[in-house]
DNA sequence: TCATTAACGACCC
DNA sequence: GGGTCGTTAATGA
């Protein structure tokens, strides 16, 4: 697959001139890393900015009790990493591929070169964090008032709306979902999330299988509203 | 009252 | 046999 391609499908870079893509692509260069692949843990951060270009990484921290948090789950377009002049809040997390996954890295030298002479790309950047900010927002308050249910059915609607293929009148989350994962993601645990999924299948909200989840995301929507 | 803990059993690669 | 999923009784905030 052409790696300009895959450039131009990554969101933050979606209005870069062809020439400035040409120069990226000789910048950064491109990994292939297998599912199940930690690619970086507290102790082995590195400065830089990564574009994700096909594959799901999920971002993740551990407490002292040994439980983990899941932060986010990213695919095939977003953008993660840090350096001195802007953070995007993933220097004290492990990083973990979830899928067969490629990988561009870009260093902390010539990406902040490169943002220096091309002041619309940190334009552009401001807005993707500033809608990352938006949705962090409603996660939290979800997180804060909800009841379990109500917090993996918000969950579940953003992973509908990032990764859902149509299905019918369904969304089908494309990625694999353990019921243990989804606790990991809002702070509850397996059990729980269990009853709670099972709650709503019962409300005809979402469908359930081994490891995917479909979801009906006008319903989950009207129900996240009361 | 809602969620966690702990435990057991079933199902399926 | 390990990972996943369903259930339930006891306990906690």
């Amino acid at each position: 697959m052409d790696k300009l391609w895959y450039l131009s499908q990554i969101s933050m870079l979606d209005a870069l001139p062809m020439e400035d893509l040409m120069e990226i692509e000789r910048m950064a260069p491109m990994n292939q890393l297998k599912k199940g692949n930690l690619i970086q843990t507290p102790e082995t951060f590195r400065e830089g900015l990564y574009f994700l270009k096909e594959g799901k990484l999920k971002l993740y921290k551990i407490n002292s009790d040994g439980k983990q948090f899941i932060v986010s789950i990213l695919g095939a377009g977003n953008v993660f990493g840090e350096m001195d002049s802007f953070s995007l809040g993933t220097r004290d997390t492990y990083i973990e591929t979830i899928e067969d996954t490629i990988l561009c890295s870009l260093g902390k030298e010539s990406f902040e070169q490169f943002l220096i002479d091309r002041p619309y790309l940190a334009v552009k950047m401001m807005k993707e964090l500033s809608a990352l900010l938006k949705e962090r927002d409603a996660q939290l308050e979800q997180m804060a008032l909800g009841d379990v249910r109500k917090k993996a059915l918000h969950l579940l609607v953003k992973l509908g709306q990032k990764f859902g293929v149509p299905e019918g009148h369904y969304h089908k989350i494309d990625m694999s979902l353990t019921h243990q994962e989804i606790g990991n993601m809002i702070g509850s645990t397996r059990e729980t999330v269990t009853v709670a999924l099972h709650e709503l299948v019962n409300q005809e909200v979402i469908k359930t299988g081994r490891m995917t989840i479909y979801i009906d995301l006008n319903k989950a929507n009207e129900l996240l509203e009361l």
